[in-house]
DNA sequence: AATCGTGTCAACCGCGGGACA
DNA sequence: GTGTCCCGCGGTTGACACGAT
């Protein structure tokens, strides 16, 4: 502890809180795209304001590919219990046993139902002698609402990006206990390499040959005038990057890793990122597909009307904008049809 | 309809451990 | 062997949603 440890974005005047869909697109789109081989510069060359730490806890926990969304099953409710009597609060190693899930969703779903069920459960063997089986007959009982992880038969959980508003809504799971969803190769028009095109040049890696499958749109860094979606570039003091530079290495510069950050290997397998089956082409096509799902970016298009507003402010930074403000909060809180939403997409310049 | 209370969960914080120079 | 840096973990908090009154 305490080994100099770097301050973090509080304390250098980054941004906090809740990730608008404009930060959480760039994140994707620069794992996607470069890996995370060093979380601590990530933000930069993604042009995030952002510490890296916050960064990686959003990836870690929420935009994982690999994250399986949705209530947890009567199944894995079993196998918590199991696993935490025998390991405790190891929610990292409980989370191991549970694939999709993270150690923080596993420690929030503890805390607030499994362990006043188990205590519950306990309290109520007692008063009958126990002897029954734990099977999960307390589940009727458990104090839940209806839409609580807890209850997998029930109402899925959400876990929209979009805000925090009217997230319980909009991405329904009807089959919480499939592992992987399928979802069928949609040429959705919308290349998430198009986001990286508005990466700020100076802090892009130079890689010189994407490897993305998906990138053969555009190359990388290179911002598009013909109408690609311009996220609002970050107005960034330089000191801040100067502090943040400090902070690292004090070189400010990009450094080998970064320079080359983890294409082939990215998203860096064995590093946490379950990511690595989606660097493969089906497997990049399919996660961001399943994101999208998941972010409620499909649906119908009745509602999605943009309104391109000329003072439209950027939602990057600052508080987020209304979706019809800001065709990327638009993208992900409406649900476009994917045709529609490109066109809209290139329609549209963000400007701060 | 308004207010209050409770539950949920995403995100933050501080720390420890491992890797590396 | 030592110091520094980064990553990951576990605990905690704050904002929001929703139900009850």
């Amino acid at each position: 502890m305490g080994k100099g440890r770097a301050p973090c974005c509080a304390k250098v005047g980054l941004n906090k809180g809740s990730w608008t869909p404009e930060e959480d697109m760039r994140l994707i789109a620069y794992i996607h795209k470069y890996g995370h081989p060093n979380w601590r510069a990530l933000p930069k060359q993604a042009g995030l304001l952002r510490c890296g730490k916050s960064c990686r806890l959003r990836w870690i926990n929420y935009l994982r590919p690999d994250l399986k969304r949705g209530n947890f099953t009567a199944e894995e409710e079993e196998t918590l219990i199991k696993l935490h009597n025998k390991l405790g609060n190891k929610w990292s190693k409980i989370a191991a046993s549970l694939p999709g899930r993270t150690d923080n969703e596993i420690k929030n779903v503890w805390n607030t139902h499994l362990k006043k069920r188990v205590a519950a459960s306990a309290g109520e063997q007692k008063k009958t002698g126990g002897a029954k089986s734990k099977k999960k007959t307390t589940r009727v009982d458990a104090p839940v609402k209806s839409a609580s992880p807890s209850s997998s038969t029930t109402t899925a959980t959400t876990h929209s990006s979009s805000g925090d508003s009217g997230e319980k809504s909009n991405t329904n799971k009807e089959e919480p206990e499939v592992d992987r969803i399928e979802i069928p190769v949609v040429d959705l028009g919308f290349d998430f390499d198009m986001l990286l095109d508005t990466v700020p040049e100076t802090h892009c890696p130079s890689v010189s040959a994407p490897t993305s499958p998906c990138s053969s749109a555009s190359p990388p860094c290179v911002v598009d005038d013909n109408g690609l979606l311009d996220l609002p570039e970050i107005d960034i003091v330089p000191e801040l990057w100067s502090i943040m530079d400090g902070v690292d290495d004090g070189t400010g510069a990009c450094t080998e890793t970064e320079q080359a950050p983890c294409i082939n290997a990215a998203p860096c397998p064995g590093n946490g990122t379950e990511a690595s089956a989606a660097t493969t082409d089906d497997g990049q096509e399919w996660w961001l597909e399943d994101l999208e799902r998941e972010l409620g970016l499909w649906g119908p298009i009745e509602d999605y009307q943009y309104q391109p507003n000329p003072q439209a402010q950027s939602g990057l930074v600052g508080p987020p904008s209304a979706s019809v403000d800001n065709p990327v909060t638009c993208y992900f809180e409406a649900g476009p049809e994917p045709d529609a939403c490109a066109a809209a997409l290139t329609d549209i310049q963000i400007d701060l």
